[in-house]
DNA sequence: GATAAATGCGACAGTCGCGTCGCAGAATAG
DNA sequence: CTATTCTGCGACGCGACTGTCGCATTTATC
């Protein structure tokens, strides 16, 4: 039996490939139609449906598998300097494209989501960027909310760029720079 | 006759209403019904309509209204270093909260719009970018790209936070601050 | 080759937003 | 006060998106 886990085969794979279209989808354009994701992820309407019965169920379970992928990196860096892990997540984060714009292009958009811990995330990023602080990395004159915002805004606009402009490598480079002297002390 | 123009008293009071709320109701999010918008301006949807028949017309004249204003700028500071110019231009843009945010949420949200010079816009901030470079203001292993990219990003974010978590002339500040380090040689 | 699983197709009703009316009441200008 | 303008209300048809079916077809599993 197969049954709760990640469904192995086929099953799994248009189950990705719905997802990957959806977050490819809506990073660009959250109002986008269900069938534009389908017809993105080459497959039918009933297929999608038959996968995520609802509208709010894709993108529950995009937003866990988003929120799965990120998870996946914390254990690696635990005790390094704090701001080498910052600079860890920004470029695994610009490595996660879509889903990273797709997570953080609205602040609101999950409010009120179960899956949506707008603490648990929150809190951990004040925690780190306060490390930061004690360990120099980050002047006292930058509020803590403002790394925290200014964090994620260079996440994204490095993942939408690396999408477009310049190579994704370049993009990480450039947005840890431009992070690390904005609040340097 | 007062055609064309603004529109003297009660009608150009409306207008403003409604211009007022779908730049605050479309700021964070643009896929909002116009009846949101109607009952934000505190009209009723009938209303709207009289004064912009589209959604597409609402849309248009929120663009040209809040790129007017924009434009009321350029004159004063023509001569001053270029990255005054840019900081002037970070300032005010806070200032303008939602219709920056409105503008610039989305970089193709206007794309193939008549009153949306793509072009225009983005050739003023690459002289300008590349002014401030000459000038000693940015550094050469910075693109012009991303610098462009990231004014924009840090204009949004301290617009963002300047609803909520910051006092608007503080949010200013670390806009202005984070920008010019992020690229300063 | 037979059985089961996965998919595509087309149709259906339900909902929602949109744009347009006409009419009646309120606000304003003269 | 009267005429004009502005507004709200409710209704309508239209189109798009959604969620659900049943049935036929392909794909894979044994």
């Amino acid at each position: 039996m197969t049954t709760d886990q990640t469904e192995r085969g086929a099953r799994a794979r248009t189950r990705q490939a719905v997802l990957d279209a959806a977050a490819a989808v809506w990073a660009r354009d959250f109002s986008a139609s269900l069938s534009a994701i389908a017809e993105r992820a080459e497959v039918s309407r009933s297929t999608l449906h038959r996968y995520f019965t609802d509208r709010q169920a894709l993108i529950d379970a995009l937003l866990v598998d988003s929120l799965a992928r990120l998870d996946t990196l914390d254990d690696d860096v635990a005790d390094a300097p704090a701001m080498d892990v910052l600079e860890y997540y920004l470029r695994a984060g610009v490595d996660m494209g879509d889903r990273v714009i797709f997570l953080f292009a609205d602040p609101k958009r999950f409010e009120g989501n179960p899956n949506w811990s707008d603490d648990d995330g929150d809190e951990d990023m004040r925690a780190l960027v306060d490390r930061a602080r004690v360990e120099g990395a980050i002047a006292d004159r930058i509020p803590t909310s403002w790394a925290i915002t200014l964090f994620y805004a260079v996440l994204y606009t490095a993942a939408e760029v690396s999408n477009q402009d310049l190579p994704r490598h370049v993009a990480a480079d450039l947005a840890v720079q431009s992070f690390r002297r904005s609040v340097a002390p």
